[in-house]
DNA sequence: TTAATCCATACTTAATTAGTAGGAGTTAGA
DNA sequence: TCTAACTCCTACTAATTAAGTATGGATTAA
């Protein structure tokens, strides 16, 4: 059971900028200091943009900037928006009308549910030096 | 963020073992039932064996049975057996030196933590039908 | 006008997971 | 003693997903 390094990638550079917060920063700076490619780190922060995290600028002096405060960002939004929603377990076999009768089924429900706890319970704030 | 397949089919095999406990059963029987190909449960299977979670009989009335009670077998121990331990990222870069001074570091080994909790918690007795 | 940036999409490569194949070794029972 | 029903072993193939790259257009501060 892993999360994928997309997940650890895009939480580095979501991280990065909590540090800059409110300032913005461009794709390069966050590249560079996080030793993630330009390119790759471009997609991310497209997704990011489109759900509402963070809000970008164009242009010359262009970057990116966290849009709420980081204390009011959980890790678990942004390792959702990279992996999509966590559920630990995609349900093997064909009708899983079968799910709520299934032995095996409640431990990734439950499970599921204490990952999320988890991961909602950790804000940004709590990952950077500054607390905002 | 997912668990393979195999784990829940190994989960799957285990808790129909657990139900049958203390009693043996063939590896064609627990297939047909849970819906596995008995060439991969055979793997499977070998597995569980080795770490002696299950031991078997050869021969024309063969089988597997469970080693322990199904209230002495955690779910963790099972998954842990199919997938290997459970650490949710591996940690991306070259020198992890930095793994106590890094941010995102923190995350993973807390949640790794809490799935451990979660899915020692869960027993096999918890998954079937009587409770032995 | 130009250089630095964001933005979009398609593509390639690498790694992992899932599943199959074939056969050797073992043993209860006819 | 023969055979059918098993376990056991290892190599192989196919499918899927993850990771990373390439190309180029659009935007804008200086």
């Amino acid at each position: 059971m892993k999360f994928s390094t997309r997940a650890e990638y895009g939480l580095k550079a979501i991280i990065n900028l909590a540090n800059a917060y409110p300032k913005q920063r461009s794709i390069s700076e966050i590249a560079k200091e996080e030793r993630i490619s330009i390119k790759y780190l471009e997609r991310l922060m497209g997704e990011f943009r489109k759900k509402n995290l963070v809000k970008s600028s164009k242009g010359k002096a262009g970057g990116y900037a966290l849009i709420r405060k980081p204390s009011r960002v959980a890790v678990g939004e942004v390792i959702e928006i990279i992996e999509g929603p966590i559920s630990p377990m995609k349900c093997v076999g064909e009708d899983c009308a079968l799910r709520h009768t299934c032995p095996s089924g409640r431990v990734w429900t439950k499970l599921g549910e204490q990952i999320k706890k988890t991961l909602y319970g950790i804000k940004l704030s709590e990952l950077i030096n500054s607390k905002i």
